[in-house]
DNA sequence: CCACACCTTTCCGTTCACGGAAAGGTTATA
DNA sequence: TATAACCTTTCCGTGAACGGAAAGGTGTGG
């Protein structure tokens, strides 16, 4: 399982490092990269959720890495978390004006100023937590649930094969991560 | 904060007690209740999510206590989980499936017959159990962010009160409630 | 018995999140 | 320079998850 960077959203694409590094991929490219369909990332950028990328002279989009890990960003939020893309792209607001009320403090020193910006995130931050715990929450005891019955299915299995001293409780707690599930999963529609 | 029962999903609408304890509510009534609309349980039934609930003489939907709990088992996977109609089917099939293997490890003492019967829903389970971690971490690491950020602007603001005690960490860690979010959410769409 | 509020099914309309074809332009390679 | 394999915009189509109207039946208080 590869690891996540962190839920930081990549930034807005403006002010970009066009030097070297890495050159600019093209939309099949960076479709087949995170994994969506060039449709949908030229819906991603119509909807707003993308601001609009650099150009060839062709009138190509071209991406770079804040692109694609802005995109990776928003694939987890629709395919992890459920999020519509209207929602997705709230968040992404969001951040956007924390970036300004970050600027906005920087450039004041009144202190009602200041409070006032201050009070205005931490409504907004309070907003989106009280949003996700409910999920969180939700999604907790499902996978408690589901944990218990596989605690349970496993105590019977070993049960079967004759392992007296494992009737009552499980042998493998298998933490939280699972072993080795198939494919199916839960995630959205296949083939999506 | 209303406690939630346990993700344990409500049964088939099968044998079910017509004897006293409740009258069974019209549809607009546990539409209200679950906050739902009618139009929308009457879709749900449409896609078998609830097995065809009792009629009355006229051929009204008849709720008793067991459907209205399925409801709010389905809207919660709904708008917590963010998982599709169709997903919840699955979900709720999976659900029967494990009462009739329930019945089937009863009635059989062949090893061979119970060790496959086991053997399929562990790993049903732990499909389920593959797409909901994934999900699960992605919404934690979420939250964690939010509340680092959260406390970043306590912070600030404390130190513009003046507390020069709390300059450089969080005074509430506020534990992973969230307190008095105000209305806004991040739940779907207004008033759904 | 009758009005009124609720119910039924059926069907057509709508929004979201794309899919896919059409008509034409661009870029890398031979 | 020409061909293949991309790309562009535009537009119409689609499945999911309902909303809402139409045409008619039900149940209950006055």
């Amino acid at each position: 399982m590869r690891r996540i960077r962190a839920p930081e959203p990549p930034g807005d694409s403006a002010n970009r490092t066009p030097a070297a590094g890495a050159p600019p991929l093209r939309i099949h490219e960076v479709a087949e990269l995170v994994g969506l369909t060039p449709r949908s990332i030229r819906y991603y950028e119509e909807m707003g959720l993308l601001s609009p990328s650099a150009r060839s002279r062709g009138a190509y989009r071209l991406f770079d890495q804040l692109d694609i890990e802005r995109l990776r960003f928003i694939k987890g939020l629709r395919d992890d978390a459920g999020f519509s893309i209207a929602e997705i792209g709230l968040l992404l607001e969001d951040e956007a004006a924390r970036r300004l009320a970050r600027e906005a403090l920087a450039s004041t020193d009144d202190p009602a100023e200041r409070h006032r910006i201050l009070s205005g995130r931490l409504a907004s931050i309070d907003d989106q937590l009280a949003g996700l715990n409910e999920k969180l929450t939700r999604l907790q005891e499902m996978v408690s649930e589901l944990q218990r019955r596989r605690r349970h299915v496993l105590g019977h299995l070993a049960e079967l094969a004759g392992d007296p001293a494992s009737v009552g409780d499980a042998p493998a707690p298998a933490g939280t991560a699972t072993p080795a599930g198939r494919g199916v999963a839960v995630g959205r529609g296949p083939a999506r």
